[in-house]
DNA sequence: AATCACGGTTGATCTGCATCAACGCACGGA
DNA sequence: TCCGTGCGTTGATGCAGATCAACCGTGATT
């Protein structure tokens, strides 16, 4: 079922591969191999040393921290394309979140060894590396922001509304995972995100079918 | 004044510099100056695109964002020895902060394009800006499980303590920067802020002497 | 010396979100 | 078919921390 090609395929078009080069993506694909997982599946746990570099090929990987007494929260959510944790891996240090399966997932893995291996041997990769790290860096500048400045109907506005970017422009959106991983994710509880999509809904800037689909009249309207 | 001996003593110890290697820091240093500014100074305006990088030799600078209408936030503060935004300069997009001088500080100006043309002739460099990237990151991570899991008084306990450590093991703390810069840093109002302070000494895990000096008697009492 | 501006502290009040509790609904298994 | 069990929603209440306001010590300005 999990076809090579089709991995292949996905991750062509993703920013890290192409920025890594043909030759260095070879050499990471040839000892990897995909794997399928139910949902809530554990890719690795907290504490783990990494023994691959995980990347999410269909379905959502979302990664969670829990503190002694307090809970858990999401740090991040991952989507196709996307390398789950490249920092614990280049930096051959434990694992400061779990990663779990949110929907049925398809993961392509790579040996950590592998990869290690090939940042020090192709220039590229390692740029490539450096890049994606940079991004990913930004992406949790952005999420501290959210966290400080905004209330959680804007949280989840916005977090909507980067959703609607990576469909057709067409306003329908994907929430495949669980609204509680989106709650924690936006640093909420269930109840609250319940709340906060009714509120939206109210004002008309979105729409929930009966299905459960959610509609974005207008991309504009959400972001605040 | 600022003798380029002395900023490279300090830097040759900080563990990006070690990594890069002699050879790729030299390559760094030759075109790089260092510069004192006053207080409330500002290195670079989030928008701007990143003409230099910059590496705290003393003081602090700290990284605020704004939001429209929504006041700013510190995301992140640097002290001596840190790299102040690699991730923009990789990139070579906009600042997405704004970085000012909590104290009267001392910085290492080293010219962007020299720094990314250093990154792609040196793989040790390259390597060393991955796993700064990757280790600032991780700091993010911790933010936004403190942001979301731990309450103001305990965000303050965890801040001072990673302060302790970098002293010697006495327990006398330096904190530099202005309140409202450590309130906006951990989430909180100046006013909050002040009284965690307040908490924390009644609960004797803090003294403050009448000159403001903070003194933690148990490091390992402070974190909960 | 008088004035002001500024940073920090303290007090009183307000509010956004968490918490606790109940309910509805879809799904699966006996 | 009936009865769980899990997930999302809705309602009532409580609280951590924001907000508003006053105050105080310190240092700079005149």
């Amino acid at each position: 079922m999990p076809q090579p090609s089709r991995a292949t395929a996905l991750i062509e078009r993703s920013v890290f591969f192409q920025a890594a080069g043909p030759a260095a993506m070879a050499d990471l694909l040839r000892p990897s191999f995909t794997q399928i997982l139910p949902r809530s599946a554990v890719l690795f746990e907290e504490g783990d040393e990494p023994d691959f570099l995980h990347v999410v090929l269909e379905g959502r990987v979302g990664l969670q921290a829990c503190v002694a007494g307090r809970g858990r929260t999401m740090v991040e959510l991952f989507g196709p394309g996307e390398l789950c944790l490249a920092a614990a891996v280049v930096l051959r240090l434990p694992y400061l979140a779990t990663a779990m399966a949110l929907t049925e997932i398809r993961v392509l893995m790579i040996p950590a060894e592998v990869f290690r291996e090939t940042i020090a041997r192709s220039r590229e990769l390692c740029h490539a590396t450096t890049e994606l790290l940079a991004r990913h860096w930004r992406l949790m500048v952005d999420q501290v922001v959210d966290l400080k400045l905004r209330s959680a109907e804007d949280r989840l506005a916005r977090f909507i509304a980067r959703r609607v970017d990576e469909e057709t422009g067409a306003g329908v959106v994907e929430l495949p995972e669980p609204r509680a991983a989106i709650a924690a994710r936006l640093g909420m509880t269930p109840e609250t995100l319940s709340r906060a999509f009714a509120e939206l809904e109210r004002k008309g800037k979105l729409r929930r079918g009966p299905d459960g689909a959610t509609t974005v009249p207008d991309r504009a309207a959400l972001i605040p």
